[in-house]
DNA sequence: GTTTCGGTCGCACGATCGTGGGATGTCCCT
DNA sequence: AGGGACATCCCACGATCGTGCGACCGAAAC
């Protein structure tokens, strides 16, 4: 699947080491379709060029670079040129490194243990709009997602009736007995009735511990 | 990055479009490393056959198919079947489906539109620990993810000082002012102060409304 | 047919809460 | 020297809450 950009993708690799980075401008200079149009060993010395009139598609960014931490750098790159597709490449696997450079906007994150050749490759996806990513990084994602969604979904049992719930969600709305019983249409001491086994129910003794456990725990809906 | 692994990787392929699946078996066949098994028009084909004494390394799975649903199928196969990789194969890229597909356990998305070496070099990546995904489908999670990890931060400023959101820290544990106040060492109308405080801020009346709206807001951690 | 469960209603009492006033002291800012 | 923000403490009153106990009814379950 080859991708056929009318010009060249402009790229700017910043990078520490500097065997590593002339590997890679070496590299790309061979390659058709690919052109690194400067090259920094650390982001304060690509910082001044980033006013310059003619910026590259993508960047290329080692996060391991001493100075200004990567992920901070990748949120000043976007605040100055949010055209560009940030790529991450990087010894580092930590999942704490990696879920911080995407939610700081990263476009993809490649580990260093990427041939020069995938490299091409996902600077061509990431250009196409993708987000490349080693397996092993997609797979730290796709756990992280997946525990993520299932947190934000589970809900354990605690056998509330519907009438139970429905009263609970209103006590999560921050009504008194007396407004749920104008809701419901009955009176305080059948919402005070239904209230007594919730807290049974729930383990608790307060309206406050009810109602923190019902959100913490996902027992009604968190939208207001 | 060829992964050596000792044996052939076995490959279910559970397929309704048979053009299609027998063009991805003829070209396993003639490749090193990996075997096609077994392949079946339909999930309810498959069935049966996860009780045998053999199972794949990898299922290869079309989420489009007839009859039930592809991600109740992920979940019924990990229950018969913990260990086995499963591919999600398919020509849909509806965010829905993908995580869907994803929290129910599929350690890969890919669409149609890869070719069948593609498909091949995913399988190994699964195999290998790893989670082979589309670009845009990874380009997709990713976008997901930032964003739900930006909503699980974002915390709007009611400015309430140190000592106000410590207090609010502990109602929203279920605490009455008596035992905060025990906690922080000073009398219950000192945190009935500050909770009146914290009231006035929030905009509420009432214990219950401010917990719902702490929780609800991320102005604690929900961590208890 | 009797039991069980869910929902409804009632009363009474002490505990807790929300809120109106106030007061004192510390620290920081200018 | 003065003002403001913050934290601390106090009192009093009515509203609200938690919980003891008991009752009725309809539907479903045994």
């Amino acid at each position: 699947m080859i991708s056929s950009t009318p010009r060249r993708i402009t790229v700017w690799l910043i990078e520490d080491n500097a065997s590593y980075r002339h590997s890679v401008l070496r590299a790309f200079d061979r390659m058709e379709g690919l052109r690194c149009t400067s090259s920094f060993p650390s982001f304060e010395d690509a910082l001044p060029r980033l006013h310059d009139p003619t910026l590259p598609d993508v960047i290329l960014l080692d996060v391991g670079l001493p100075g200004l931490d990567g992920i901070s750098a990748i949120a000043r790159i976007r605040a100055l040129h949010p055209g560009a597709k940030i790529l991450i490449l990087t010894v580092f696997d930590a999942p704490q490194k990696i879920f911080a450079a995407i939610c700081a906007g990263a476009a993809g994150y490649l580990l260093k243990t990427a041939s020069i050749a995938e490299v091409a490759e996902a600077i061509r996806q990431a250009v196409d709009g993708g987000a490349p990513m080693t397996p092993r990084v997609a797979k730290l994602v796709l756990e992280r997602f997946s525990s993520m969604a299932a947190h934000a979904l589970r809900s354990p049992d605690y056998s509330l009736t519907d009438r139970e719930r429905e009263v609970l969600e209103f006590m999560v709305q921050g009504l008194i007995k007396k407004e749920i019983a104008a809701r419901l249409h009955v009176s305080v001491h059948t919402v005070a009735t239904h209230i007594r086994r919730v807290y049974e129910k729930l383990q608790v003794t307060t309206n406050t511990a009810a109602v923190s456990k019902a959100l913490r725990e996902g027992l009604v809906s968190s939208r207001p």
